[in-house]
DNA sequence: ATCCTATTGTGAAATTTGACACAAAAAGGT
DNA sequence: ACCTTTTTGTGTCAAATTTCACAATAGGAT
């Protein structure tokens, strides 16, 4: 597709992305940079650099069209489809994954939860979603065609569990544990470090600034 | 403090501090930015001279003492103190953070759970945590000296939450509904979105770039 | 048909952030 | 006491990102 797309630039286009899903449900037709600027405190032009990267889609004096810019960003960061997803590790978080409202919505479709404590195999999330051994993790990914794995086992075991998705071919994760995990140039990763959000909000607030 | 400390500085800087914690709990005395950098994926330069901002706590030819960098990093992101923290919404992710190991920890204390679902009120959460009625929660933010306020409620309602808290004297949230929030100057706020995780995990599989 | 207003798309400037390179200093060996 | 090795701290340069500013153009009004 095109050549470079800035890291930032990435990340902002889910959040346009989010904010268009809102304004096509209130069954708007059109959207302009600086509205959507307003609503995101982003300046207009960076929305409009950000989306001229995938050409012009706007029409000067109206704007964007809200659907057509929603399909366009669908695809450019690959949720015009859907993503098989498995959950590694029971506990809290994982658990809550199950059912997460936003995911199954933009095409991510938890396939399972798997966890290595032989007590919390077998229970049931929801009353329908059983807690799957850990041991049968490969037929589990071969079978249901795994795209992602997310991570939500204790930090300890967080890398092992990384090198076991990625031994058996798993390309992308999201990791919930709380530390940097080490994996090869093709594998992709993300982090959600939730604690790591609380001492950046403490930052913020002990140093004053916005 | 000093002048203008970077924005992705703030955030490394908890990066550090997670892995001096770890290395400190090994037993290891003193840590190098090279071998800090290793770890994390960071050019060394670019430790050293973040840490520099707020003066320079290394031996040349040693490297840094890592408790007294922990200390240090605590103070500046202001964990050398203890925060008092309400979860507002008792669904699934409002329950799973409390008791979440890393909170407590870093001095994010959790001093309690409200939620408007009058069948949520009153339930028990790990059998000791119960979840109180939102319609107190001026009188628990007032008595138990909350801080900061945690959002994990759905998504249409997250502003409104956002809003009295703002009325109520809250200068920290933490935001988990998948939106933009509009608050004042003066409110700090940090959003952890998950979703936008995925859809970001699902640009970079998309576009194989790391 | 022309003017006016709104709003995009984008080259160029400005700003921010990251990398480099090297002098300075600490520690240990000879 | 001096040399060698290691590693920091930082001034300077490079790259990435954001903001500016304005020409181009669509649509509606007169």
């Amino acid at each position: 597709m095109i050549d470079k797309i800035p890291r930032p630039v990435a990340r902002r286009l889910a959040v346009y992305y989010r904010l268009l899903k809102e304004y096509s449900k209130k069954g708007e037709e059109t959207i302009s940079s600086s509205e959507m600027g307003k609503r995101l405190d982003l300046k207009p032009s960076q929305i409009r650099k950000d989306l001229s990267y995938f050409g012009g889609f706007g029409k000067r004096g109206t704007g964007y069209n809200v659907i057509d810019l929603m399909k366009t960003i669908e695809k450019i960061i690959g949720i015009d489809r859907t993503w098989n997803v498995l959950i590694i590790g029971a506990g809290k978080i994982g658990r809550a994954l199950v059912n997460y409202p936003g995911l199954l919505q933009d095409g991510f479709i938890i396939k399972g939860i798997v966890d290595n404590n032989e007590h919390k195999v077998g229970l049931m999330i929801d009353e329908k979603f059983p807690v799957e051994d850990i041991r049968n993790i490969r037929q589990i990914i071969e079978k249901r065609n795994i795209d992602i794995g997310v991570i939500c086992v204790p930090v300890e075991s967080a890398q092992k569990v990384a090198n076991l998705l990625i031994y058996l071919g798993i390309k992308g994760i999201v990791n919930f544990a709380p530390r940097t995990l080490e994996v090869p140039e093709d594998v992709m990763i993300e982090d959600v470090h939730i604690s790591l959000s609380f001492k950046s909000l403490s930052f913020k607030m002990v140093n004053r600034e916005k």
